[in-house]
Order: C-alpha cells, then sequence, then structure tokens
DNA sequence: CGCTAGGGGTAGGGTTCT
DNA sequence: TAGAACCCTACCCCTAGC
C-alpha cells in the first residue's frame, strides 16, 4: 500500500531535536538540508520530520493533561468574516499553573510507565522538549535561552 | 510567521465560482474587483483566488479512489454552519463515459503502484467544474455554452 | 511595479499498520 | 484501543516571466 513504515531509529530522533533547537520548530525543510543533520535524516523528508515531532511532543506531555486538551475543544471552527485573533485559540484560563516556568513537567511525573534506568534521561529529555515547545509557541524569540538548551541537550 | 490560516467558507467558494463564470479563469485581479464579489471576497488576494481555484480543480479531475471512499463513508455527523451546501450528490453510478485522464501529480518518493482509471465522483459542481475548465483550455470561445453553465450554477 | 502561473513549504486531519 | 508512521490536501509564500 504506502510506504514501507520505517521506524525512526535513536539517532535520527536526536538529529531531529537538535535541528530544532537550532533552526526552530517548523523548519523541517530546513532541518533536513543542514549538512549537520542530513547524514542522518537522508531517508526523511520534512513531513516526516513534522510528524516525528508531533509524536514526541505528545508523549512530551500528553502524559499531564493542560496545554493539549485543547485539541479536544476544537471542532467547529467557521470564520466568515473579521477573523479572530489565531493566538487567542487556546481559552485556558491563565489562573494559577500556568506553562510559565520549566515546571509543568513535575507534573508528568506521577504517570511514568517506564523502567528504571533510562527514567531520569527521559524526564529531561521531555524537559527540554517541554521548554523549547513553550519558548516558540509564546513567541519564542529567546534565542539565548534556547541555545542555553543546546548544551543541555548534548550531554545526553 | 505567515498568515493565519484562513479557510475557506463555501459563500466565498461559491463567489469564486461564480466570478470565475463571469470574467475566466485567470482574471483573478478581474474578480476580485468586481462588486458583485468583492463583497464576499474582500479578504482575499488574487493569489488566493488562483490557489483556491486550483485546489477546486484537482478535486474536480483526478481525486483518489481512496477519496471516494472516503466520500461515500462519510459520517451523516451534523454540519454546525451550513457548510458542504446541498450541491451535495448525483447518487447514481458513473457509467463509464466519466472524466478523461489526468494523473495526478504526485512525485512519490517511493512505490507508485495504482494507477487504474480515473473515475471521479459526478458531483454536479465538479462536472461545470470540469467543462468550464476544458472549455477555457480548449480555446474557450463558446459563450453560449458558458452562459448555459451559469443557468445550472444557480439553479442551487 | 502589478499580475498570473507554478513550485514549495507547513499544519493538521485521516488512514494504515503494528 | 492505542500509538507510530505515513498520506492527503488546504492554505500560504515566493518568484520567474510577462
Amino acid at each position: 500500500m504506502g510506504a514501507p513504515k520505517q521506524k525512526w531509529t535513536s539517532e535520527e530522533e536526536a538529529a531531529l531535536k537538535a535541528g530544532v533547537v537550532k533552526h526552530g520548530v517548523g523548519k523541517w525543510r530546513t532541518i533536513l538540508k543542514d549538512p549537520e543533520f542530513s547524514g542522518v535524516l537522508y531517508l526523511r523528508s520534512n513531513v516526516d520530520l513534522k510528524d516525528k515531532w508531533r509524536n514526541l511532543s505528545v508523549m512530551a506531555n500528553g502524559w499531564s493533561s493542560r496545554e493539549k486538551s485543547r485539541l479536544a475543544i476544537r471542532r467547529v471552527h467557521q470564520a466568515p468574516k473579521h477573523d479572530e485573533n489565531p493566538f487567542a485559540v487556546a481559552p485556558f484560563t491563565p489562573s494559577d499553573e500556568d506553562i510559565v516556568d520549566v515546571k509543568p513537567i513535575q507534573a508528568s511525573r506521577d504517570v511514568v510507565p517506564f523502567s528504571g534506568p533510562k527514567r531520569s534521561i527521559v524526564r529531561l529529555d521531555n524537559l527540554i522538549m517541554e521548554a523549547i515547545t513553550t519558548l516558540k509557541e509564546t513567541g519564542g524569540s529567546n534565542k539565548t535561552t534556547i541555545a542555553a538548551f543546546i548544551e543541555v541537550l548534548f550531554l545526553f
């Protein structure tokens, strides 16, 4: 039928993450063309990268709760005239616990079916991902902060 | 970033079709400036019109067999607003004198197995669209024929 | 410089496979 | 039933060429 279904290797996954750190979320083609990653990702298309990142993002915060529940709230969307601000799509109540700092990851700690050894690594991994995603979504011009994550990223 | 992504409403789509009938394919700016349509299409650019027409043409011509299946199975799921207008259907089975052959514009990186006969769904609007496009492409000076389509177009 | 045609890229809903 | 990988447009941007 379709393509043979090729599972992502950890090398590819790492390259993707590094690529996102370097070029940003949504720059799939750019990441793919970067000589730094093309060697690893040459079998993947830009769409593949996008899809994979989507999966990773879900994993990174999907276990917890908020942030992604907005997807469920979306079903009917008709914008005849005078559309609303696209960024206002998330009607989450900015009450107390928001996505302010790099804290939300704590919340995802309770429901983790992981086995012992890699636990901390995965945790940090998710932390980074969440941080990056959040930074990007909230305007993400904070280059220095992102740069800071690069070091952490390559610690593993 | 780019533009906020504005989905086309059925009103806009109808206006575009009517505009094409009135001014012809490729006269995007003209359609846009026509007072008859500017009220509906005022937040679209000439390029937007062109792009949308491209989509519509693809739909009218080479709809993949998978799409056909999906359409058939389409859930009776209520439409909140008035999308999916009453053009709805011409359920009778298309015999064999359907559409010509128009291969999908697709460059798949992997296997390209299926190719078969393009038996498009016979939706009235698709027929109209095809007819208009064909007329235009083949010299399209058959004004009377086009005029005939106008009536059909506005029958619903 | 305005306009159209066409190539390209991304987002997101769907579908298929495991 | 779920999740991962892949598919299919809808929509937008860019630019060559007139």
